[in-house]
DNA sequence: CGATTTTGACCAGCGC
DNA sequence: GCGCTGGTCAAAATCG
């Protein structure tokens, strides 16, 4: 069964059930005249940061909501192979799935079915790849060496180790494998959490306050440059894995504060 | 030439 | 204690 849900990262507000206030957003970029936007600069960018701000606000909530739908899938799929418990006793619990479709990607996690002393920083990321790919790379933006492979018992695809390139300032981990059930999807397990930014998500930044700085500085923009920023943004693998990366930190923020 | 990958050896946990 | 297994090490090979 495909467990993988999808959300398309598309660039257009409206398309989410939750509503952003996307009449204000086109005031700003085509209502108003020219003069007017260079004579009020600032306020220009006032607004843009609060309507960042609202949206900012909205995928929050967003995020919330597929976080309890990601509970009640849990709970449906409580003796899953995927929780299933490794021969080795385990030196942390697992209490955070993410789910990465090809073109889009939903994360949720805090498992309520496992056991409850918690708090440990493993997630498990689930990307869709070609069946023909034999490599076990999987894109989320940070730099990985590669430090052993191995034949696992279980599964018949060989799983590859990896530490963080920054190791051993950075003690994370992660191991890839290909799922034993479909042979498309390729299973990624994280251990620990960086302690650097995502180099991707610096990449990105900058690409936005690049951008950003273009539409303020230009008295032509339209919104056809808005969209175009946001096409380049979610075609960018890397921008949306370190979209995954960002929610996953997220969550894993909320459940040691929940803990 | 430095960084990364490959791969066999080694180590430690677990069950019997 | 022994064998099985997962995880790591480290030298050699490969790559850019």
């Amino acid at each position: 069964m495909d467990t993988t849900l999808d959300i398309d990262l598309n660039t257009n507000p409206m398309h989410n059930p939750i509503e952003i206030p996307n009449v204000e957003y086109e005031k700003v970029y085509v209502g108003e005249s020219k003069s007017s936007m260079k004579d009020e600069p600032d306020q220009f960018l006032i607004q843009q940061l609060n309507r960042m701000k609202s949206e900012n606000k909205k995928l929050t909530e967003l995020l919330n909501i597929i976080y309890g739908n990601y509970n009640d899938l849990m709970q449906k799929y409580s003796g899953d192979e995927l929780l299933n418990s490794r021969k080795r006793k385990a030196h942390y619990t697992e209490n955070c799935d993410n789910f990465v479709g090809k073109n889009g990607m939903t994360c949720s996690c805090c498992d309520e079915g496992t056991p409850k002393q918690i708090v440990s920083n493993v997630s498990k990321v689930y990307v869709r790849i070609d069946p023909s790919d034999m490599s076990l790379v999987v894109k989320d933006g940070y730099q990985w060496r590669k430090y052993g492979q191995k034949v696992t018992r279980d599964n018949p695809s060989p799983r590859a180790y990896y530490k963080c390139s920054f190791a051993p300032t950075c003690p994370v981990k992660k191991k890839v494998q290909r799922s034993v059930n479909d042979p498309s999807l390729l299973v990624a397990t994280y251990e620990g959490r960086h302690n650097h930014k995502n180099p991707a998500e610096d990449e990105i930044s900058v690409e936005l306050s690049q951008g950003v700085t273009q539409i303020s500085s230009s008295s032509s923009m339209s919104i056809s440059m808005v969209e175009k920023m946001a096409s380049t943004l979610t075609r960018n693998p890397s921008f949306t894995a370190a979209l995954a990366a960002a929610i996953t930190g997220r969550i894993l923020d909320q459940e040691i504060e929940e803990n």
